[in-house]
DNA sequence: CATGAATGAGGGTTCATTCAT
DNA sequence: AATGAATGAACCCTCATTCAT
């Protein structure tokens, strides 16, 4: 089918794209690791710039987010705790995507950066409501919610940036995404939750 | 003089390298940019790449921290602080190569891949040495130390390569560099420190 | 109808290939312009070279000038000013299969050549009847007949084919077709009949 | 020598352009034919329609005309004789970049368009001058001066674009380029010389 | 009849690099 | 030391056409 196909390039093009950069990724090498015709990327998409577009938007459906969010009946330490779950998951299990945001920051197209930022924003929305939430409750003492967003994400980014260099702290075979992902997921997990309780936890002194 | 000439090539390529990527930065651009013949890049580097080699190793020159660690009169709390300090200022004022060391993580050049780790690996010792020092005197408490400085480092990190998401959340204009990091680097600083003292603090409760 | 779309593409592709040329128009521009689909178009006409040889049978239907020719009823002067008329009428209000056939001789096409070459040949045929007809009534003088039969086309030709030229030469706002050729028509048929006059009259001295 | 490879190539483009339209031959063509690497025609000119450009202008260097003109010895008839001449030689020792430019009016370039009319322009008014001046010296009658000029270079561009058809006429060999001039260049000066006389002399009965 | 999908060939351009000078 | 010229490979994209449905 039609609609198969075009998920099968994106999804090659989301793995080629996470491990080479856009730049580095040749539409050749897509359609050939895709076995798709070359001219098909440009049938389906128009040009590779719009494919990454699409590929982003197709990705960034994070509504998981706000429906943690409309739960009430969850305390803020346990969203916060969820919130880490998901995101260490959510990237773990997809680093080549979130490669690709970051470096989409950095590209020279302002559509794409506009995306980018976009889709960030809206994640940023999210987590910014359970902390004022906390904070409301007196649970979450005053901190810098946007920095605080910035130390959950960039803790999960440092993993998978710079992969090469926590597989070689973890002694984990360069390549094994695989224990690389069982390996460092549960450590993760701990840590952002260890760390965020210390810095939100209105108990804790300063 | 050919050194200086060398060095000015270097400055160039940082900054476009920074902004546009590796593959997103050519040849031509360099020499265009650096009012220099273009067959002076490879006189000089040999290739592209060997200019980006040269780059890393020009500007990892990190030997400060070691200087840091050696000093017996700090006491942990205030190394750390001084590490934060340090690696704001080093990176919110060198936003190019540090853009550059974490899209290095994704080269396709094992050469570049293992460069940008070795030169992680040797920061990472001496932050490593700081926090185990602490844990010895008993004032810091156990914690990943691998991940608290990718806290650290991504935390950091988060604010240079989604530079965009945080312009746009703190009202600064796009492309002004200067309110940016103005803007950025105290609230980064005192950040991080609140964060890790609550994070590393033994009297902290759990 | 069928008919009728296949029509309604042939006029679609005779203004394209009139503005742009052969070479310059794609299937796809002609599909869409059309409103039909794509591969419609090798399904009517086989191919795209094909579509214009259609095209030219379809356009160079001059029967007129033979019945012109048989009408024994006018004077060669006669013939020659309604011959003017007509052929000025039929460029004016056709600038584009004109067009097409001026290039169409560059083609790299030998049926298109051949067929170009056969309706220039036949139209020059029943122009030359005339001429010579005259010639017989001691009415026109000997000129070279191909070539003044290359001078009627050529002169009409030129207002066409340098049609930018005319319109900046005559003060005409471009693209303004209708303004064009408001402007031009009676200038050129009173143009074209003084000279021919004066070339074929027998009694106009050397 | 640089010089003269960009003549070499400028050469062989303008006898593709003028064989086969600007469209119709791909810049791999004249690489191929001239004998020069691909990359060496963006490298000299820039682009293909860069290469157009430059070739226009390298062609359109009629300073012949202004000469003439200024030529104060020579009557009013002599003057229009000699364009005759000059034209007709030109054109038929150039037909190819004659063709180009009658091609470069329907050209999709703005850039191009507004060349080849510039360059019409100015040859048009050394002509007009002419005419003017004979007209003055009650040597010439009233004429549409704009078309008698239009007549002179259609009558020319006729044998140039119409070459198969006229070819055909004559019994030329076809792809007889020599065979071809030989045989049209002098009747073209005889018949236009012939049909100006006629039409310009103000004893010309009308 | 009609169409969305697909294809292989070729389009113009830019790349990093090397060579002769 | 320095450079203009040159190169072959690769870039992204569009082409006219065909095929299965």
């Amino acid at each position: 089918m039609a609609a198969d196909k075009r998920e099968h390039i994106l999804a090659t093009a989301e793995k080629l794209f996470g491990d080479n950069g856009f730049d580095g990724t040749s539409v050749r090498d897509i359609a050939q690791h895709a076995n798709v015709n070359l001219a098909m990327i440009s049938y389906y998409f128009g040009s590779k710039e719009k494919m990454l577009e699409a590929l982003l938007e197709h990705r960034a459906n994070y509504t998981i987010l706000e429906a943690l969010n409309k739960d009430e009946s969850l305390t803020p330490w346990e969203k916060v705790d969820r919130v880490v779950d998901f995101y260490v998951d959510k990237i773990m299990n997809n680093l080549c995507i979130h490669n690709i945001m970051m470096q989409g920051s950095n590209s020279r197209s302002e559509v794409i950066k506009e995306l980018v930022t976009k889709i960030k924003l809206r994640n940023f929305e999210q987590i910014k409501k359970i902390i004022i939430d906390g904070q409301k409750k007196k649970i979450f003492r005053k901190v810098d919610i946007e920095l605080t967003v910035g130390t959950v994400m960039g803790t999960i980014s440092q993993t998978t940036l710079a992969r090469n260099f926590y597989a070689a702290l973890f002694n984990i075979e360069k390549d094994n995404e695989e224990a690389y992902r069982k390996k460092i997921t549960p450590k993760l997990k701990s840590h952002l939750k260890q760390l965020l309780h210390a810095h939100l936890d209105i108990n804790s002194e300063e």
